[in-house]
DNA sequence: TGTGGGGCTTCCCATTATGGGAAGGTCAAG
DNA sequence: CTTGACCTTCCCATAATGGGAAGCCCCACA
């Protein structure tokens, strides 16, 4: 089957598809035309790697989840460290902006916000501290 | 002075303040040699921009802020909108990245880890759905 | 058989913010 | 005068995605 197709069954981009193959996460067979081929297997792989980047896997780590899935002789322990790995990520990232959140949060509730200039937020930010 | 030592003033890297004189963030001026010059209030504005961006408020966001800091007459109301506006956004991101945390999460509960293969990461990842 | 439209190809550019590094000019101290 | 630290500009890289152009290909329809 053609990109096209393949973009819509497995509900990638065409354009990233071609960025998969670039970066070796999809097979790039060719027919005599010069353009990709693609079977029911690549399509499974295109929902692999989307299900991944929904749960916001780097393609670096997708790309180890892939060599993974078709190891019928994986440790099911290099999966899960790969997950909670990137779950620690996840979680670190989310409280920093958590925390920024909560701390602009704090200075716009002390903040009038109506005409006058007086605002502690701009003044926050022009601390020397 | 230089822009080493305007650097080391306001935490901001030579290379960045560079960035933000393209950017039209910070002035531009330059002493008879080529080198940029600056004062206290370059400084005071470099610093302005270091606390901003580690609230995460993205450039555009701070030029608007730099622009309501200098503006005697600006209303707090603006700012507080700009503030509220990016705690949304990042509220709105955290709160997707622990989501995804948490069906990872919930996942590797159920993984055993070991050195067999049977693992639900990768057969919820290749799930058709 | 010719043609039009849609799909395919590659290549370049943009995004956001930051940094590395090279090639070359400048300044100040020894 | 030399040396080393500093400055300049320019190019490249990151991560993931998309837009758009130029040009080739293929099928269906008249």
């Amino acid at each position: 089957m053609n990109i096209g197709t393949a973009a819509r069954l497995s509900g990638i981009s065409a354009k990233m598809i071609r960025h998969y193959e670039e970066l070796g996460l999809v097979a790039g067979r060719r027919l005599l035309n010069g353009y990709r081929d693609y079977g029911e297997s690549d399509v499974a792989t295109l929902r692999f790697i989307r299900h991944a980047r929904a749960l916001a896997f780097p393609l670096e780590d997708v790309r180890k989840l892939l060599a993974l899935w078709g190891d019928r002789n994986r440790a099911s322990a290099d999966v899960r460290r790969i997950a909670l790995d990137h779950v620690a990520a996840l979680e670190g990232k989310a409280q920093a902006m958590q925390a920024m959140a909560s701390s602009l949060r704090h200075l716009a509730k002390h903040c009038c916000g109506d005409d006058r200039p007086d605002c502690p937020i701009l003044d926050e930010l022009e601390k020397t501290l």
